[in-house]
RNA sequence: GGCGCUAUCGUCUAGGGGUUAGGACGUGAGAUUCUCAAUCUUAAAACACGGGUUCGAUUCCCGUUAGCGCUACCA
């Protein structure tokens, strides 16, 4: 209230004044003549980074990049009450894990974070009241002193007689006399745009020219009574100053758009392009949320999904290849492939299958170090392994661990239960699992068994590959039993279930597990196969 | 209720006035393996519906239906 007071009063020079101040910061960008690209991501830091919002990111992203354009980010902070800082240093964390940079914004490295900062709106309110003295004085808005009562009454009534919602207009008529007396009488009021009769059109990128009739957009809210300017006079006003040529966003905006249009026209600034990508839904058509489950780039991260393979699925999402048969793309390849012609409008289902297949794919693509790297604190938190990594010789082993498992993984997060049985093998509760049971409930099971572990028992200490083989072939002939009645009962005693990989990769990593001083000590396969005989059913 | 957006296999998509409507995920079958995974081969699977326009429509236009969004002094 005191702050509007003091606003109304302000001078003409105080608007330019302020004028000046946004002219010097941001000159280049507002001029004319200027061709470069300029795009923007702007989230509230209310909660966090989900994957909508990731790709309309990484879609900004990847339009700059192709362009040689500039990536901005602003953090649209308006609302005190629901956003928090904690968010919004998550959100940095989580587009330079997706692997997107911004030439400007908060944390872009460059002095003020960019010419056209500051880059949080909390800190831009200055400007706005600027502007909207500018709008009130050339009489492009105006003060509205209706009560919410009215207001509410209006729309009831709409509402029954089956009519657009649309303001009637009862503010829009008073003279500049009766609103200036009103105003500086302390009566509290809005400030709404005046729009003019005449249809608001825009040419969207992804869905061609769109219009709507102005009654449609009504005389909008650019000011609450309380002073504070509302998102879409905002976001427009940012956008201008900040020269934004493509506003690529999610297509829950596209209603706003003609509001924006709407005060484009009235500062007589240059439209930007729009470009509104589809919702991305969950399996149920429904918008994707929380109630779908992990929705958020920080759990997709925590579950073990590459941001490649992220980065690639959120591409895909949306947006087609030309052709149509290329299905994974490098962040650098989608920056040579990528077009917003060739975004597709229809919302898209999120299909976690497909991001797994792209995640065991850049899993196997990937350098096993990074991968033992990223799967080593579950290992860490099981206590298998020591939280120091100065065994050089425990990091080689564990490295050939992640090897064997990861690519039969969809996510990083199954590597600890795929290996379980190196280090923690229960003989008892393998054995009692009903279909090892049922293989090791026969005479040739107990037979093969019994004889391997004599013929294991006798060998030197590290078993190796080939001895292994040896004494299978010996048990074989020995025991009469081949195939799965030959190995089935061996992989329980030595794995705890009847399949897993290939013994030749296996007891090499057994073994040499066994010699580690590792925290929870590795069972060697002599020890193992000893154990097995204590399964025995019935003694 | 009003306004807007959308509509090709279950899913993501390519295509486009005349095509055997292509690819991928997933699914089924086979090969391989002691087994699982992986891999390879292979199969099934789609133009929402109704009207136009046209020699011809899945493609262009209109409508219907369905889904979604906006309809706030939320963002």
């Amino acid at each position: 209230m005191v702050a509007q007071n003091e606003s109304v009063k302000c001078s003409v020079d105080a608007i330019l004044a302020a004028w000046i101040h946004i002219r010097r910061g941001c000159y280049h960008q507002t001029g004319m003549s200027q061709q470069k690209i300029r795009v923007r991501f702007a989230p509230s830091p209310t909660g966090l980074l989900h994957v909508g919002n990731a790709r309309t990111a990484l879609y900004n992203w990847l339009f700059a990049r192709r362009t040689g354009g500039d990536f901005l980010l602003r953090i649209e902070d308006t609302d005190v009450e629901r956003s928090d800082a904690r968010f919004e240093s998550q959100l940095y964390d989580d587009l330079r894990w997706l692997g997107l940079d911004w030439e400007e914004g908060p944390h872009s490295g460059q002095p003020n974070d960019g010419p056209c900062g500051p880059y949080r709106q909390s800190e831009r309110l200055e400007i706005y009241r600027a502007h909207t003295e500018q709008l009130l004085h050339e009489g492009k808005a105006y003060r509205c002193f209706c009560t919410a009562e009215q207001l509410e009454a209006e729309r009831t009534a709409a509402i029954a007689a089956q009519q657009p919602q649309v303001y009637s207009g009862r503010c829009r008529a008073l003279s500049d006399a009766e609103s200036a007396r009103r105003a500086t009488a302390g009566e509290s009021f809005a400030v709404r745009l005046r729009i003019p009769d005449a249809p608001l059109r825009f040419d969207d990128i992804v869905r061609g020219p769109v219009e709507f009739a102005a009654e449609a957009v009504s005389d909008p809210i650019l000011v609450r009574s309380g002073g504070m300017p509302v998102y879409n006079y905002v976001v427009t006003v940012d956008d201008a100053l900040m020269g934004i040529t493509h506003v690529i966003r999610g297509d829950d905006h596209l209603s706003n758009t003609p509001k924006q249009v709407a005060i484009y026209h009235a500062f007589g600034w240059p439209l930007p392009r729009f470009a509104h990508l589809s919702t991305i839904l969950g399996p149920d058509r429904t918008r994707l949320s929380k109630r779908h489950g992990a929705t958020s780039l920080a759990s997709f991260r925590e579950m073990g999904i590459l941001p490649e393979a992220l980065a690639n699925y959120l591409a895909l999402l949306g947006w087609g290849a030309e052709g149509g048969t290329r299905e994974t793309f490098t962040l650098p390849e989608l920056t040579q492939a990528f077009t917003l012609e060739r975004v597709t409008p229809s919302p898209a289902v999120f299909d976690p299958q497909k991001l797994h297949w792209l995640n065991r794919h850049y899993i196997k693509q990937a350098a096993p170090e990074r991968i033992a790297t990223l799967a080593r604190p579950a290992f860490v938190q099981t206590g298998w392994l020591p939280a120091q990594t100065d065994n050089a010789a425990i990091e080689a082993w564990f490295a050939q661990v992640v090897a064997l498992f990861a690519p039969s993984v969809d996510q990083l997060d199954q590597l600890p239960q795929k290996a379980r049985f190196l280090f923690a093998l229960d003989a008892q509760t393998a054995a009692a699992e009903p279909e090892n049971a049922a293989v090791l409930a026969t005479e040739i099971a107990q037979s093969v068994l019994k004889d391997f572990a004599a013929r294991i028992a006798a060998l030197p200490a590290p078993v190796t590959p080939e001895a292994f083989k040896d004494v299978m072939n010996a048990v074989k002939a020995a025991t009469g039993a081949k195939g799965k009645d030959l190995f089935h009962p061996v992989r329980i005693a030595l794995t705890g279930a009847h399949s897993g990989p290939e013994f030749d990769k296996v007891i090499p990593l057994v073994e040499t597990g066994s010699r580690l001083p590792l925290p929870t000590p590795v069972a060697s396969v002599q020890t193992r196969a000893a154990q097995s005989l204590l399964q025995r059913p019935s003694a």
